[in-house]
DNA sequence: ACCTGAACACCGTTCAAGT
DNA sequence: ACCTGAACACCGTTCAAGT
């Protein structure tokens, strides 16, 4: 029978090659399937070959952490980086690329760990922080006074957060609601400083 | 020794007795401390005293869904009663109790439990409906137009569990952050039907 | 009807021993 | 340096047997 791929030949494994299987596992099979046992058998290799590499299971789990914020942040910067875009679609993209996102048991996992888990915790807040500056300037760029842009951004990132918790009852967002939420921050418009709001 | 109070004596244990101390076990030491072995140890008795009451870890989950809910329900039926205050007032009302609340830890299980258990999705499904129906009334009295309440409430509603899921490096909202989205709620009256928005 | 006791499967963790 | 193998602790689950 041919080699199949994968560690066939028996070099040694590197701490990325498990953090980048256990993500993968992440994304696909969710959560439940980062699992040291599985990752074993999927290397074919023992526990202790895991046991070189990382302290315990945390350890690993902070490894994704930093490995999946990482990718978080680069395409999040992509979407920012389309500032020939008009602030109102550079909004759209991020709302629409929060909403059909299938990263969601990802950003999931990561909020569970840090609860238990100082390290995972802070890097996800960086990434957080991240977001919420991106939103925020937008929404000035798109005319609302500072004040006001800082809780619009907050109430939108939390929302987003909320977003990829709940499948749980409350409407799926459609592209008709994008556009009425589009609609109320574009209303936001003008209400800066001096300017008189357009009265329609 | 004098006999501790709980289960000294050994009158049989209710699948209520088990719920029950299972919702308090979560609240006060959270979802970690939810186990069998750890009910029965609190009980002093052997597991299968837990198997003769329920099916699996599952069906109490479920029953802890519902006895929860419930409660939640009722909470938030006191708020919605408190019909005296001015719509502004019961928004205001809501908010600083979905932002002060100590059952965070709940929510979150509940959350997590239901994705993969239809059962407690459902649940939580019905309680999440409840509130956003009552933001998105309450929204309409206020003044907003109906589509911009629904727009509204479900960003509400959502950011109110991203809330729960996240201490993660964004600005915790104080009294001033209430204000603030107080008043651009409140800047939404007027929007209705033919009427003109004020121009200030 | 309600519970004990012992067994089992599964998973994380440790560690001496191999190459 | 990198991994095996066997052991252990912990937790969920089952089931025959007790009262």
């Amino acid at each position: 029978m041919a080699p199949s791929g994968q560690s066939a030949d028996h070099r040694p494994l590197s701490a990325d090659d498990w953090t980048t299987r256990a993500l993968t596992l992440l994304m696909d099979e969710g959560v439940a399937a980062v699992k040291i046992s599985r990752l074993c058998s999927d290397f074919g290799v023992t526990k202790g070959s895991f046991y070189w590499r990382f302290d315990d299971l945390e350890s690993l789990k902070e490894a994704i952490a930093v490995k999946w914020c990482a990718q978080s942040k680069r395409s999040l910067e992509d979407m920012a980086g389309l500032a020939a875009l008009e602030p109102l679609e550079r909004l759209r993209a991020m709302t629409r690329g929060v909403v059909n996102d299938r990263m969601w048991s990802v950003q999931r996992a990561l909020r569970d760990w840090a609860r238990s888990d100082e390290q995972v915790a802070e890097t996800l807040a960086q990434t957080d922080a991240f977001m919420f500056g991106l939103v925020q300037q937008t929404l000035e760029e798109l005319g609302s006074a500072p004040d006001r842009a800082r809780t619009l951004a907050g109430l939108l990132v939390y929302a987003s957060i909320g977003f990829a918790h709940g499948p749980s009852g409350l409407p799926q967002p459609d592209e008709g609601d994008i556009d009425g939420l589009m609609r109320l921050l574009a209303e936001d418009r003008g209400t800066r400083g001096g300017d008189q709001p357009p009265a329609t």
